[in-house]
DNA sequence: ACCTGAACACCGTTCAAGT
DNA sequence: ACCTGAACACCGTTCAAGT
């Protein structure tokens, strides 16, 4: 796609930055599958082999990849800096979930990235470094702290799983296949069907993702709030 | 691996079920990127050319695994039936999505097959059609039903991802590092020590998994029967 | 009907060679 | 030093052919 101005420019020199900003730039328009060597490298103008002097395998690209996105979020999460007595916490915490989630909404692919890797990118830890400062502020324990870490789960860095969409709710097809589904399905489909009668207006799909995001965070961020109140029986 | 025994009863007809069977016995064995249409013949004694005659593709094979643990997962789920009144509800979608689990720890690569699949396997709209059913009766509406199960997400289904294990806490490598990384990560590093001071027979790892799995998912539970009970401003 | 062999278009990656 | 071309060992998949 860039190859025109590759060849404009033909003496653009290659670097590690410019390789992972081409299988970015790739990923986002085409899916992360679409990220070969040979077609980032044709993307740069350049031989699939040359990117062996910058990366040192695809896997290593990946792991760049996440780094990059990683950097993002905290980059993003950076900007909501406010002081922390208290339960001033939450809105922190919140507010910096929410930045991160507006990072992976621009990379859809990072969240599988993420999930795939084994080893965790260094900007992703020093995100969780500041959001286990914000806690420890706000009157947490460490152990308090470590178990929030878990409940939040990906929630803490902007994604959690689209385990559940059923897709488009208005089409003609997914009307039949509501029906065809309800002696099987007949609660799951019920509760559709109410979604969907409540909320005529969310006529591309059932779940307003950004909405449903918020409900879960806040539905742990409240129990959170409890156990450091020590209003709960947990984090003892 | 088991060549010999297809070459000792070599008439044993195929059939998708054994397709099926021999890929998910490889992914368990070796992992997901161990299944390929070659390796999954092989292991059949057939030629990888003959698996396309109950499979259309390596896709749909995959959807073919996804939906043999989804099975599991109902099958598992089934056997926690008990009558649900008010807040039983609580325990009876807690001990299915425990019984889910315990699926997934036994097919490790099921997980990321269901994040990666677009279609939703039947056997876990079944499931979920199970977990709506019980929620009804125990009191909840249509409406916080769904936002519910957006706040389960994959808890529901018995697995969360892994994004923050740090791995293997007690060995020299991981010191070295935790000191290393102490200027940069303060907070993290600190949180972490703290943690490992406090629970030093978790040798393997920082966190224990099924702990932390069951914190988290009580967590959301009891925010969701404050919901359920009109204590909180969710769920109107 | 069920299975196969050869072939095609793709991969990631190695190596020796170019400039 | 940086890039390349040919080659290797693997993919998924098509097609025509075997039994």
């Amino acid at each position: 796609v860039t190859q025109v101005a590759a060849r404009t420019r033909p003496r653009e020199p290659l670097s590690r930055a410019r390789v992972l900003e081409a299988a970015a730039a790739l990923a986002d328009a085409e899916g992360v599958d679409a990220v070969t060597m040979r077609r980032v490298a044709d993307d740069l103008g350049v031989e699939a082999m040359s990117l062996y002097h910058y990366v040192r395998s695809k896997d290593e690209l990946f792991d760049g990849l996440a780094e990059l996105v990683a950097d993002e979020i905290l980059a993003g999460s950076s900007a909501v800096d406010r002081p922390v007595k208290g339960a001033a916490w939450r809105g922190v915490v919140r507010d910096r979930a929410l930045a991160a989630r507006e990072v992976l909404l621009r990379h859809r692919w990072a969240a599988g990235l993420f999930e795939s890797r084994t080893a965790m990118p260094a900007g992703l830890l020093a995100y969780y470094d500041g959001i286990v400062g914000v806690m420890g502020s706000g009157g947490f324990s460490n152990d308090q702290i470590h178990h929030a870490l878990h409940a939040l789960g990906s929630r803490a860095v902007g994604f959690s799983q689209e385990l559940f969409d059923p897709g488009d709710a208005s089409s003609p097809r997914a009307q039949a296949a509501m029906v065809e589904m309800e002696p099987m399905l007949p609660n799951l489909v019920g509760m559709l069907r109410e979604v969907a009668h409540d909320d005529p207006d969310s006529t591309i799909g059932w779940c307003d993702d950004q909405l449903e995001f918020e409900f879960g965070l806040d539905l742990v961020l409240d129990g959170l709030e409890r156990v450091r109140r020590g209003r709960s029986g947990r984090g003892s």
